[in-house]
DNA sequence: AATCACTTCCAAACCGCTTTGGATATTATA
DNA sequence: TATAATATCCAAAGCGGTTTGGAAGTGATT
C-alpha cells in the first residue's frame, strides 16, 4: 500500500493525502480525519526510501566504529552508549547507521557517508589527542558531535564529555583525605583524550598536597582485566608499594582486585581502590551497595544526550558549537578505607 | 556531483554512465574506462537514497535490540557480535541499521521496518523458548536469520547457533573425569534458549554417570558479576558444597571466583570452574595462558557468519532454511584440577 | 546490395514520496 | 452585487538513480 493507492481509495490526490498525514494546515479537518483513519486501516506507512529521496534528508545518524587492526578491541562501553543513543533515535524517528571499518579506512568511510548522503550527521567516538577526524568532518561539511573531547584540536566543534579531570581529582583528594599518600594510577591508553584528562586530575590532586608523582605508580594500557591484574601485581611487589589505586574502569578494577587478593591483602582495609564506573548495565557495580568506590557517570545517558545534541545540530546548524560537560558522581563503596597505620 | 552532471561532463547519457559504472556489458570498454576515470576524478558516488528507491532494495540489514523494561540489561556480547556482523556488511556494501526499542514495542518495530522498506532483512538476537518473533517475521514476509535457536518453534527458519548442549556436556564430562561429583551450574536466565540447552547438556552429562541432579546446585539469573558471586557464595555455604562450577559467562565467572576466594579457597585446587567464553575482545580470558578453563566460541565470528547467511538469504530466497551449528572448543586454563581428595 | 546480428548508445518511464504553483469553491468585505 | 480573502484541493515537477524498449552504426552473411 503506497500513497497513490491510498489516495485513489480515498478519492483524493496524493498531495492532499501527504499533507493530511504530515500535519500541513491546508487540509480540511474532516478530510484529515478520514485520511488518518484510512492510513490506519490499510496499515499504510510511507516508504522511507522515497521520503529520503524527496526531502534530501537521510533521517539517519551514523556511528563509525573503527576496528583497530592492531589490538582488536571493541570498546566495552559501546553497547550501552549505543543503547542510549538508540533510545533517542527511536523517539525522534531517526535511524542509526553503524559502520564497522578497519581504522585505516575511517576517512574514506566518512567521505562515502557524505557523498552518498547516507546520514545527516555522525557521532565521533573515542577521540584521541589531536584527533584528525575533527578536521576531516569539518572539511567535508558533515555535521558531527564528539563523545569526549580532543585536546589539541584547533577547530571549533560540538562535544559532550564527562569532566574526567575533575572526577579523578576528586577521587585523588578523597584518597588523600583518607591518609593515603602512595596512590597508584591504573589508566587507560594515554593517547585517548579521556585518559590524559584523568591523569591530569590525578597529578593535580597530588600536586596540591605536594606529593611528587612517582612513575612506578603510573600505568597505562588497555582496560582489560588482565592488564589491571598485571599492573597491580607489579606495583604491590614494589619495595614501597601503593596503599591505594585509582583505576580507569570496572573491568580493570576487577583485575586489580584479583591481584590484591592474590597478594593476601583485603580490599577496603589493606588496599583502597577507586574505579571509574561507566554504569554499564551488564557490569553493575554491586547490587544495593556498591562494591567499588567509584567516580560514576552513565555512558548510556551520555549516548542519549549526544544523540539529542546531534539531531539539534542537524536541524539547526548554528555557527556556534554546542558543548556540554557532565560531572561524575563520587559514590562510596566498600573498596576504600583509611590508609593502614603501619604504612602511613 | 550526481549522475546527470557527470553524464553531461562526459557527453554521454545517464543511462550509459550508470551502466558503465555498474558493470553492464552493453557499453564499450573504452567508454567504460573514460566513465570510471571521470567518476574517480570528480569524486562521484551514487546517491544511495536514489539507488534504494529505484531498485526497491534497502541495501541494509536491521538489528532490533530490545531494551527490557524490567531489567535494563544490554547484552554484553552485543558489541562483539555487531562488530563481526558489521565487518560482513562493510565488505558486502550493506548498511547496518540498529533499532533500540522497548521490548514491548518490538513487534511494531518489525512491522514498520517492513512496511517502510527500511531493510532487506533482520537478524534476530537472543531467542527465547517459543520465540514469537519467528512467527511474526514469517507472517509479514521479512527475511531473517536467528542467532541461536528457538526451541518450541514449529515454523522452519534459518539460524546459526553454537552447540551449547554439547559444549556443556563436554565441560561436565571433563569435570566428572577429574573426579568431581558435586558440580554446580550457574546458568543464565532460563527462558533464553541457549541457557536451556546448556542446562540440558549439563543434566545429560550427570545422567550418563548416574548422578542425580541437585537443585540446590542449579542457579539461574542474569549473567552479572554480582549474580555469579551470590550464587557461588550461597552454594559454598551449603553443608555439602560443590567442588566445581559450570558458569555461563566470563562475567559471572569473575563473580564466582570472587566468592571462591572470599571463602578462603583456591581456584583450580579447591574449586574448579569452567566458564563459557564468548571470546569478547574486551574481556579476554587471560593473555597467553587462559585464566579459566572454558568452552569457547567467538561471538564475533558468529556475527560475521550470521550476517553472511542473511545476505545470502536476501539475494536468493530459497525455500529451504539455512542452518549452521558451530562447535565450541574446550580450552584448558588454570581454573580446573582434580577434585580434592577430602571431598571426593 | 540487401539482410542480419551485434555492438553501443539513448530517451523516457519509473520508484514513491514532497512541494511548488495554481485552480476552484467558499466566505468576508465593500 | 462585485470583489477580495481564505480555505481546500490538485496537477505536475522534482529528488537521483535504474531499467525498458528502441535506434543507429558496424561488420558479417547471403
Amino acid at each position: 500500500m503506497n500513497l497513490k493507492e491510498l489516495a485513489i481509495k480515498l478519492g483524493l490526490s496524493p498531495t492532499t493525502v501527504s499533507r493530511a498525514l504530515n500535519g500541513y494546515p491546508e487540509v480540511n479537518a474532516e478530510t484529515r480525519e478520514r485520511v488518518m483513519a484510512a492510513a490506519q486501516r490499510y496499515n499504510y506507512a510511507p516508504n522511507t526510501r522515497a521520503i529520503r529521496l524527496a526531502t534530501g534528508r537521510a533521517l539517519a545518524v551514523g556511528h563509525v566504529i573503527p576496528i583497530m587492526t592492531r589490538h582488536e578491541i571493541v570498546n566495552p562501553v559501546f553497547a550501552d552508549f549505543i543503547a542510549g543513543a538508540g533510545e533517542t533515535y527511536s523517539r525522534q524517528g531517526y535511524d542509526m547507521l553503524l559502520s564497522v571499518v578497519p581504522d585505516d579506512d575511517e576517512d574514506r568511510t566518512y567521505r562515502v557517508l557524505k557523498s552518498r548522503g547516507s546520514v545527516d550527521g555522525v557521532i565521533v567516538h573515542a577521540p584521541r589527542l589531536h584527533d584528525p577526524r575533527i578536521a576531516l568532518l569539518t572539511e567535508i561539511g558533515m555535521p558531527f558531535v564528539v563523545h569526549g573531547r580532543a585536546t589539541g584540536s584547533t577547530l571549533p566543534y560540538s562535544w559532550l564529555d564527562v569532566n574526567n579531570r575533575r572526577a579523578f581529582l576528586r577521587a585523588t583528594e578523597f584518597l588523600l583525605d583518607l591518609g593515603h599518600t602512595r596512590i597508584a594510577l591504573v589508566n587507560g591508553l594515554e593517547f585517548m583524550d579521556f585518559a590524559i584528562r584523568r591523569r591530569n586530575g590525578y597529578l593535580e590532586g597530588l600536586a596540591a598536597r605536594n606529593i611528587p608523582p612517582d612513575t612506578t605508580l603510573m600505568f597505562s594500557a588497555e582496560m582489560t582485566e588482565s592488564a589491571g591484574f598485571r599492573a597491580a601485581r607489579q606495583m604491590l611487589a614494589l619495595p614501597h608499594p601503593p596503599t591505594a589505586f585509582l583505576v580507569a574502569s570496572m573491568i580493570s578494577g576487577m583485575g586489580v582486585r584479583r591481584a590484591v587478593e592474590a597478594a593476601g591483602l583485603t580490599l577496603g582495609r589493606d588496599i583502597s581502590v577507586i574505579i571509574h564506573d561507566d554504569d554499564l548495565s551488564y557490569l553493575p557495580n554491586g547490587d544495593d551497595v556498591p562494591i567499588f568506590t567509584a567516580t560514576r557517570s552513565s555512558v548510556r545517558e551520555a549516548g542519549r544526550l549526544v544523540a539529542e545534541m546531534l539531531i539539534d545540530l542537524v536541524n539547526d546548524p548554528a555557527p556556534t558549537p554546542r558543548e556540554r560537560l557532565l560531572e561524575a558522581e563520587l559514590i562510596i563503596g566498600q573498596s576504600t578505607g583509611p590508609a593502614p597505620k603501619a604504612l602511613q
